[in-house]
DNA sequence: ACGGATATGTGCGTTTCCGCACATAGTCTA
DNA sequence: TAGACTATGTGCGGAAACGCACATATCCGT
């Protein structure tokens, strides 16, 4: 909770508002919001029609489908290196998934229509939200090729580094109930897959919390899959600064 | 094989080219050219620069993910509704995923330069593609979801279904071996599932040909996600052209 | 018509995960 | 500080899918 209050919020704590242009930027920054994101919220429902785009800074947010049987399962997470709400510059308005808030913190957010007015612009905006687009969908795509052929151990291992990169310190606010809302597993089997990484020494977690100690060792057990995003995603985003798109 | 030879082949039998704009579809026209997409063709290999897009008329083709290990999971299909090559459009270049041919058959293919300056018009063209990139996106998402709580019968359904839906007939030339790959399960699981649909009634199969006989009973056994990426893809792109984007 | 190659069928022990039930422990509030 | 609530630990039977081994069936070329 700390850093919520010390921290001084700027837009360019995302990453994207922080790729932009000067020009494009300053003209946009009068319509940044800053907002709290506290866990749990839901800002955008299965089907609706979004209000507002969401760039987070020290918030994660989630994308999940819930089954009609209300199974649920994450397809993408959101965190300071990208933006929610792609669908509507897609031209879609909608889509068939959930996004909730899944750590605390903070974003800015932006009318909808003036996001969609400067992507429609076609100049760097564009560019440059399409590689995010990109990363997101090797994200999602990697998720599927997860849920086929890892093991629980494995896809927690990839889901605590994949939250950590977008997260400033070791630590993370979560019950293991909902680490495996998030992974689409049971919550038994959450607590044991972290309980044999707590004895061997890679996390330590009490009630909620979730210190990571040994962060090679979350490398080393998991698989391909965060290393697959992680790459992908820089190298679409990573330099998109000194490219200037 | 016969059907092959004997239809005609136009353009307009891929989805999207059909739903260009005229004067869009006659400047693109001379461009695209008719290529034969025999079973098992690599178009695409991981990390691979692209040299053109293709429109798959009677083919379909996959998008996979091959693991270290030599594993697969299919991550989507590209049939007579989409293209392939859509990394390029999006400024990544490559992607970490393969594209091969799963139902041979025949396309279109574009140099992908020409492709990519139609696109950056940023017109009709554009927003055709980008409504395309989302319907592409469902799909992969509900191939996450998918793989992570249904079973392999249902997925085998949806499989099914999906593919039906891209071709003309109620036959496709498919051993099992090759749908296990796709869905990344077991050979045998699918010889055991697709027995079961046998016994049922609802296909009938022999040596590398299955014929769906009762469409409806492979609709009352598959999972929710069949549904969803049905609706959501006619929802983006089906009534494109009242849409006149 | 035959032989080789390939596709499909089947059985079995093992692993992983699920669903359920319930015990224990930490945290928060009155 | 007592009690309620929530989070975590654990055990068990069962289902689903895996890996492997091998039998059988079908097709194709010569």
């Amino acid at each position: 909770m700390a850093i919520l209050k010390t921290a001084p919020h700027t837009p360019t704590q995302n990453y994207l508002l922080a790729a932009l242009p000067h020009d494009v930027f300053d003209s946009l920054a009068p319509h940044l919001e800053l907002i709290a994101l506290p866990l749990g919220n839901v800002l955008y429902e299965s089907g609706c029609q979004l209000q507002h785009v969401y760039f987070p800074t020290t918030a994660i947010l989630s994308l999940h489908y819930v089954m009609e049987n209300g199974a649920t399962a994450e397809i993408a997470g959101v965190g300071n290196e990208g933006v929610l709400g792609v669908s509507l510059l897609m031209g879609g308005n909608t889509t068939p998934s959930r996004a909730i808030v899944q750590t605390g913190g903070w974003g800015y957010r932006m009318p909808a229509r003036l996001m969609m007015d400067e992507f429609n612009r076609a100049g760097s905006v564009m560019r440059l939200l399409l590689r995010y687009i990109q990363a997101l969908m090797t994200q999602i795509s990697q998720t599927a090729v997860c849920n086929r052929h890892h093991s629980v151990e494995q896809q927690l291992c990839r889901w605590l580094l994949l939250t950590l990169d977008r997260l400033p310190s070791h630590e993370l606010t979560m019950t293991q109930e909902l680490i495996s809302t998030m992974l689409g597993v049971r919550r038994e089997g959450i607590t044991e897959a972290a309980g044999k990484l707590q004895r061997a020494g890679v996390i330590s977690y009490r009630r909620g919390h979730i210190a990571v100690l040994d962060r090679a060792g979350l490398e080393q057990r998991t698989c391909e899959c965060y290393g697959v995003v992680k790459t992908e995603t820089l190298r679409l985003l990573g330099d998109a600064r000194k490219l200037n798109i």
